[in-house]
DNA sequence: TTGTATGCGTTATCAT
DNA sequence: ATGATAACGCATACAA
């Protein structure tokens, strides 16, 4: 034989089992045949090891079963966790899952959805930092964190209710004076309301507050200059940091440690995300945790039902606190 | 119109075109045609948003530029970094990944080949802890950390002479006696060498070491008592901890600590993958570190040659010891 | 209930 | 160099 391995097609089990294509496709689908003819036919898929070349189904079906996910990486640990439930919900419903990272690259995001288009999933769910990503018309599209307007459900957390609970937390466990500590993208992103909820918390609690916020690309040691800044004979202006991500929070734990100053006893910290250690084990720091799972629930369910119902067009599910060692409890 | 939006096809830009179908494919795939069909063409596909479409062309040309990739989770920080890394590499090769997580589950792993195969991708780069997987011939497959045989390429670190590595490391900082703990499966794959590297090198420098190593399902409380049972007047047994995987260290650690000890002046510990905070901050500790990104090339080459050059059937690359921390250097 | 024929969107082989 | 046409493997409407 020339031909290693040509992979047995429906005609070959036809032939195999002796009975006409049509029957091997109903047999194949479910669809009622008679009995013996089912018994041969399955013989057949079996001795042959037959596999439903899904590119024929698609290509006939116009359905793939497969779902885009972009997200800037999997490095970050937000991002794993996402997409690992992600990929399990799609799982659960049959839909499989094709991966797409785009290192933050607008150019490569839309070099992205433009092979999601060709490879016809079925829809994509995505993470992006691209402001104006081009997409077809008809091909379903969640957006995680960040709205694009109303034709694009967006599903978020509680961001803004999120950062006054961070307040609230703090305050409760004796904060007086309060700072807010950001870096990252300047786009206006759902992310971006936790400073909201932190200011409106602050307000409507007489608490005093101090904001310090770099973009990216800006060194973080504008923020140990910030912290410095505000730091009179070994105390702070402050005693409570709402940081808006886990890792910030992580980082400035580190600087205040340098500077001399207890964590949680002299200031305590608050982050958002929710970053377990390895993934599984103890939160990194106190936080605000994301309800990943639900969020990535509510994508796989959308971008399914997507044209089939109407479907709102922002999500926005709770947050929960959860003590983790920079705080007082 | 009933149909909201009808994908163009090759035959409505060739319509549109003015040219005949051919034409166009030869256009698409960059074979010469005339200057001026060609711009005819091109303003065709601008016009109307053509995308190829990729079934119809992998049902043609039985290529799919689709790789599988499984993996048990992407909870644990390792396996999102290689399949990060795996991502990346596809991706400069013009290849896409279909993300599959198995949650250790060898049932879930045989059904996700099973579906590769019907998926008619181009190949199946897997981490399986399914001893007996079952794969059809002639669809390459490479396996991560564990060895199926001369027939399937195993891509792995050097996990032996990390183990060594890690006593040498030890040891240069003063270690006398060391002990090993190693939690996980006892199938028989790679990462089991590391403790074959730790005794070769601990009876090499004639080190005197204890080994501690508990299956999974038996509740970590286990450690517990091994350290207890060697703590004698507030000292251990050893001043050398090695520790299978980083996240093991992390948790020996916690319990060292709550036990009086401190990290590094009484107890070293190393641990094993090379794990960063937040993905990509300091190490967790010190460790011997895999080499993900080549790791990851590897994998990627080899399933993308496989079938054209030969193979080998084992590629083990080489580790680093990096600082973290539980270590005096 | 079973078999036959047509078409999905491409590529490739052939005349032109 | 360009255009018509036959496959690729499957589902389905239709005929038997």
């Amino acid at each position: 034989m020339a031909i290693p391995n040509p992979a047995p097609t429906m005609k070959d089990v036809a032939k195999e089992a002796g009975v006409a294509l049509g029957t091997v496709s109903k047999v194949i689908n479910g669809i009622p045949v008679g009995e013996s003819y089912r018994l041969k036919v399955e013989a057949a898929i079996e001795k042959l090891n037959y596999r439903v070349n899904s590119y024929a189904k698609g290509l006939k079906k116009n359905k793939t079963f497969i779902i885009a996910v972009m997200v800037p990486n999997l490095i970050n640990p937000f991002f794993c966790k996402l997409v690992n439930c992600i990929n399990r919900s799609l799982s659960q419903r049959g839909y499989r899952m094709l991966l797409c990272a785009t290192d933050y690259d607008p150019e490569q995001e839309q070099a992205y959805v433009i092979m999601a288009e060709q490879q016809k999933v079925d829809g994509i769910i995505c993470l992006s930092y691209n402001p104006n990503l081009q997409v077809t018309e008809g091909l379903p599209l969640i957006s995680i964190d960040r709205y694009f307007g109303s034709q694009i459900p967006c599903v978020a957390s509680d961001n803004y209710g999120g950062g006054a609970l961070a307040v609230r937390k703090l305050v409760e466990n004796g904060c007086k004076s309060l700072a807010f500590l950001r870096v990252g993208s300047k786009l206006t992103n759902e992310p971006n309301k936790r400073k909201d909820g932190f200011i409106n918390a602050c307000e409507n609690l007489d608490i005093p507050y101090v904001l310090k916020i770099i973009d990216d690309g800006v060194p973080h040691s504008e923020f140990w200059n910030f912290l410095r800044e505000h730091l009179h004979d070994g105390k702070l202006d402050f005693d409570g940091i709402f940081c808006v991500t886990d890792s910030l929070a992580h980082l400035t734990r580190q600087a205040l440690r340098e500077m001399g100053l207890r964590v949680p006893e002299d200031v305590q910290i608050i982050g958002f995300d929710g970053i377990r250690r390895f993934g599984d084990m103890e939160y990194t720091c106190s936080t605000i945790v994301q309800p990943v799972e639900e969020m990535a629930e509510a994508c796989v369910n959308m971008v399914l039902d997507k044209g089939q119902s109407q479907v709102p067009s922002l999500v926005c599910l709770p947050v929960t606190y959860a003590y983790g060692g920079t705080t007082r409890k």
